[in-house]
RNA sequence: GGGCCGGUAGCUCAGCUGGAAGAGCGCCGCCCUCGCACGGCGGAGGUCCCGGGUUCAAAUCCCGGCCGGUCCA
């Protein structure tokens, strides 16, 4: 272990630059400064001083040039550079974003389980985090949804030293002073501490100005149960805010005029939206640098008092302009880097930044209909903006996907709006009145923020209040959340798990040569019907990939292995009871070929029909789950539409030539770092795996994935592919079926045994199926008018028969109806013709039930109450109930004709 | 993964305090018209998502499932 000071090194800092500790008058905390201060320069204890500093030796740079500048200068001082990963952390199983560079090298390198890919390392990282996204615009730069951070990063393991804090102070002090032309005095280090994803450790920050540029987390500890235990890695990991300092040294008015430039002209002249002139702007800016701002109303009011009142309106408009350069950049970056917008998982936060840009707009004035085509512009013209961009340049790359996805997600937003409209109005017209309960309701169920629901209902002529604390109400209604796991471990007993976890490393021969059916094995552990061998060439359930069955044989024993599963890097068979055999003795086990070929090609085909889904719907599909059984293969892909017949028939086709192009697989052994830059970060298709070293099987040309699973040495073994199902599972995943090999004849025999029963059925022949199926179903239809016209024959027929039968019961006329059979039609369209028509009380009796319907309005007119009949006829053997002029009865035993008109006569003749 | 809202005619939906399955649009036919549109008259079209329960009776109430939407992780 390193004998070296684990805190941070002030010391040094004082000896070497002459810095002195302070304390802030104001907030109280501690930073070291090389001028006396009695103030730190951090809001809100300092205002932006930077924006009218003249500082003698920086000139102005653009994103570019500060990035190429800080990259360049760690170079220099032998930092290897890493080039910028997605947004979209694949590689993690824990987190859905990348929030910040060291994430890129977590776990594995931040716990020295794999060594980094250079150390030290410098990287720009495009992060994204969306917690402060209500404050975008209202800082003028200061939070963005999406930003850089220049990582600098060293990782000192066992007694090999990179640097730690005095390496961190001068690199950054000589990067300040040196390459942006900083001068000593201008930096100031404020102490302060580092917690998140597990690691902890001190971190200062870097003022300059009022404005923090980085931060130089120290990061030694992790936390264990709540305590602070020394990491196996001190972890340089040091932030630097790219577009921050870019707007230092430009001191323009905000930071969105350092990032975008002349982008925020073209989106002015697109939204028809004015900013304040420069000079005003960037007073404001000043003046409400160190107030905190959390709401529109604030800010507004903050301007007011400012004394900029005759700005207002250009500010607040200046302020969605800025949100929606921000929201149109990140929604573009998690784009490119794969996401699809869903209703779950990392798909909602893209959907969630998408609908507050439309949001934004909305706000400008932009009418619904505008959205679509306003948004293809804004994004075809952030694109451009980026075009051969380090970072960003990627977007022109994906920009048919970009537009395509966004402009299904605005024609989404429309439909969710407009049916959002209609529920507001809908319960406007009943209730005349909106409660809170009602807008929280109409947010959580119909996601209609409670602004567009108040400005609906004043539309309406209804008064609605929205609480201010409208967002914690609705966080109130959602329980705490759980912690996000992406993936589950095995499911043997807790007993098992344990007695298992406590045996060395199985030898996996499956992987070396999956075609070995046989082998020898030394018994390890017998736990009842639990068995752990030293070797094994029988397939764990894992990786979604169905476990062997097979049989160990000792002496003239033969045990069946019902299941096999994992735990850990130890492999458990299942046998069908517990065994003579003890730990030391030889045993041989054996699986069944025939399931084992079935689920190898059907685990290829998976890899097979996913890179060829990859090269047809393009690179934002990921494998989003897959099981592989012996009848079938399942895959279900990101992707952001629906698939057409002909898609799928494309996918088909491309999977088969991968099939058809006999391509040898290669497995190699890689760590997480050198698997990513050989083969690209697609390698995380299964979920994050967490291990030393990666199994990759790659097929050439076409796919590689970390993968444990057996597989055929060719593609050609897979004989065929035939996706035999796909649907929409959830937003934005589609679940595709195939089946491969030999299967292929099982199914085609299930098809052509369904098609023999349905030949029977019908009794046609082979190649008369459809004009025979078209025949049946022409003459149902036929059937069906048929029996349309019957019913009218017979209805006619019951009409005039009732018409000449009927009672006069103390004025009123009655008439009976029995008939043989239940139908709905006749009964409704009988009822039509003698009640209404004809002015009679009727009497239907079909079987058991009977239903008596006389004119509503005669009933209201005599006062007569048929229910008063079913309370009467009750204890008479009836049941039932309904309105005063239409009664339902059933008869417990045979109706009683009889009976049944006594009573009627007795109700009738009351009134 | 959890909460909430919803699923009724081809489409949009009403009916949901249990008691006769509806409207508008669309479709078909007829009238009007030189023809079209409009208008008028008539008609076809339903597993009220599925399964179970309560009840004499369930689109309606209860439970479970499926599907969609939405909010939050």
């Amino acid at each position: 272990m390193l004998t070296l000071k684990i805190d941070v090194d002030f010391d040094y800092l004082s000896k070497q630059y002459g810095y002195k500790r302070y304390r802030c008058r104001i907030c109280g905390e501690y930073f070291w400064s090389r001028v006396p201060r009695d103030t730190c320069p951090d809001r809100p204890c300092s205002k932006y001083e930077f924006l009218y500093k003249d500082y003698k030796k920086v000139s102005p740079l653009s994103l570019s040039e500060v990035r190429e500048k800080f990259i360049g200068f760690l170079h220099k001082r032998g930092h290897g550079v890493a080039q910028p990963y997605p947004v979209l952390a694949k590689w993690r199983n824990d987190l859905y974003l990348t929030i910040a560079s060291i994430v890129v090298f977590q776990p594995e390198a931040t716990d020295g389980s794999v060594d980094p890919p250079y150390n030290p390392l410098v990287i720009v990282q495009p992060s994204i985090r969306l917690t402060d996204i209500d404050n975008v615009g209202l800082t003028f730069g200061r939070h963005l949804s999406s930003f850089e951070m220049g990582g600098m990063h060293a990782f000192n393991k066992g007694d090999k030293l990179i640097y730690w804090s005095e390496g961190i102070f001068k690199n950054t002090i000589d990067f300040f002073t040196e390459e942006i032309g900083l001068d000593l005095d201008d930096i100031v280090f404020k102490e302060g501490w580092w917690e998140g994803g597990g690691n902890a450790g001190p971190a200062p920050e870097v003022l300059v100005d009022g404005m923090e540029v980085a931060t130089l987390v120290h990061m030694a500890y992790k936390v264990v149960n709540g305590k602070y235990e020394l990491n196996p890695v001190l972890v340089v990991d040091c932030g630097y805010g790219i577009e921050r300092i870019a707007w230092l040294t430009q001191r323009a008015p905000t930071g969105f005029h350092s990032i975008y430039g002349k982008l925020i002209e073209e989106y002015k002249d697109i939204l028809g939206v004015e900013e304040p002139p420069p000079d005003v702007l960037k007073k404001i800016v000043y003046l409400l640098s160190d107030k905190e701002l959390t709401s529109m109303d604030d800010y507004i009011k903050q301007v007011e008092l400012a004394g900029f009142r005759e700005y207002v309106k250009e500010l607040v408009n200046s302020v969605y302009l800025y949100s929606i350069l921000d929201h149109v950049r990140t929604i573009a970056l998690m784009l490119s880097d794969g996401i699809v917008p869903s209703n779950t998982g990392e798909g909602y936060l893209a959907r969630l930044v998408i609908r507050r840009l439309l949001r934004n707009l909305i706000k400008l004035g932009v009418e619904y209909h505008r959205l679509p085509d306003l948004v293809a512009l804004l994004t075809d013209k952030q694109i451009d903006f980026w075009r051969n961009d380090y970072i960003y340049g990627k977007f022109e790359k994906h920009r048919e996907y970009i537009v395509d996805v966004l402009n299904t997600e605005v024609n989404k937003f429309i439909s969710t709006v407009l049916k959002g409209v209609e529920v507001v109005d809908k319960v406007i017209k009943k209730k005349r009145t909106l409660g809170v309960e009602d807008l929280i309701e109409l947010y959580d169920s119909h996601g209609i923020p409670p602004e567009f629901i108040a400005e609906r209902a004043v539309q309406q002529g209804v008064f609605v209040e929205v609480p201010k604390d409208f967002y914690s109400l609705i966080a109130s209604r959602h329980s705490s959340p759980g912690v996000l796991i992406k993936t589950r471990e095995h499911e043997f007993p807790e007993e098992i798990a344990k007695w298992a976890a406590g045996f060395k490393e199985t030898l996996r021969l499956f992987h070396e040569n999956p075609y070995i059916t046989s082998v020898s094995a030394t018994v390890l552990g017998v736990n009842e019907k639990y068995i752990i061998l030293d070797k094994t060439i029988a397939y764990p359930w894992a990786g979604g990939q169905d476990h062997d069955e097979g049989i160990i044989v000792f002496g003239s024993n033969v045990y069946k292995i019902n299941y096999v599963g994992k735990i850990g890097d130890v492999i458990i068979h299942v046998l069908d009871r517990a065994p003579e055999f003890k730990p030391g003795d030889s045993v041989i086990v054996q699986i069944n070929w025939d399931k084992r070929y079935k689920l190898m090609k059907h685990h290829t085909a998976t890899h097979i029909v996913l890179a060829a889904a990859r090269r047809i719907l393009g690179e934002h599909v990921w494998q989003a789950g897959a099981e592989k059984t012996v009848e079938k293969s399942r895959l279900d892909i990101t992707h952001h539409k629906p698939l057409t017949p002909d898609t799928v028939k494309r996918i088909e086709d491309l999977a088969n030539e991968i099939i058809n192009s006999r391509i040898n697989l290669n497995f190699n052994y890689l760590d997480r770092f050198q698997a990513e830059e050989k083969y690209g970060l697609k390698i995380h298709q299964g979920g994050a795996i967490h291990a030393q070293i990666l199994r990759i099987v790659e097929i050439p040309g076409w796919d590689a994935q970390a993968c444990y699973g057996t597989h055929v040495f060719n593609t050609a073994e897979v004989g065929g592919i035939k996706i035999v199902n796909y649907e929409r599972i959830q937003d934005g995943v589609i679940r595709l079926e195939f089946i491969a090999g030999t299967r292929l004849v099982d199914y085609i025999r299930e098809l052509e045994e369904q098609k023999a029963t349905v030949l029977s059925l019908i009794k046609a022949r082979d190649q008369d199926l459809v004009a025979a199926v078209k025949k049946i179903h022409s003459e149902y239809q036929e059937q069906l008018e048929l029996v349309n016209k019957y019913r009218e024959l017979v209805e006619k027929y019951i009409i005039e028969k009732t018409l000449s039968g009927t009672m006069d019961i103390c004025g009123v006329k009655v008439s009976v109806i029995e008939l043989p059979l239940r139908d709905e039609k006749l009964v409704k369209s009988i009822l039509d013709k003698t009640v209404f028509e004809h002015e009679l009380m009727t009497v239907i009796i079909i079987g058991d039930s009977v239903e008596i319907s006389m004119n509503p309005l005669k009933a209201r007119e005599t006062g007569i109450d048929l229910r008063k009949l079913t309370s009467y006829l009750s204890t008479h053997g009836f049941k039932g109930g309904g309105k005063p002029d239409h009664v339902i009865l059933r008869a417990m035993q045979p109706v009683n004709k009889t009976l049944l008109l006594e009573a009627l006569r007795t109700i009738i003749c009351k009134y």
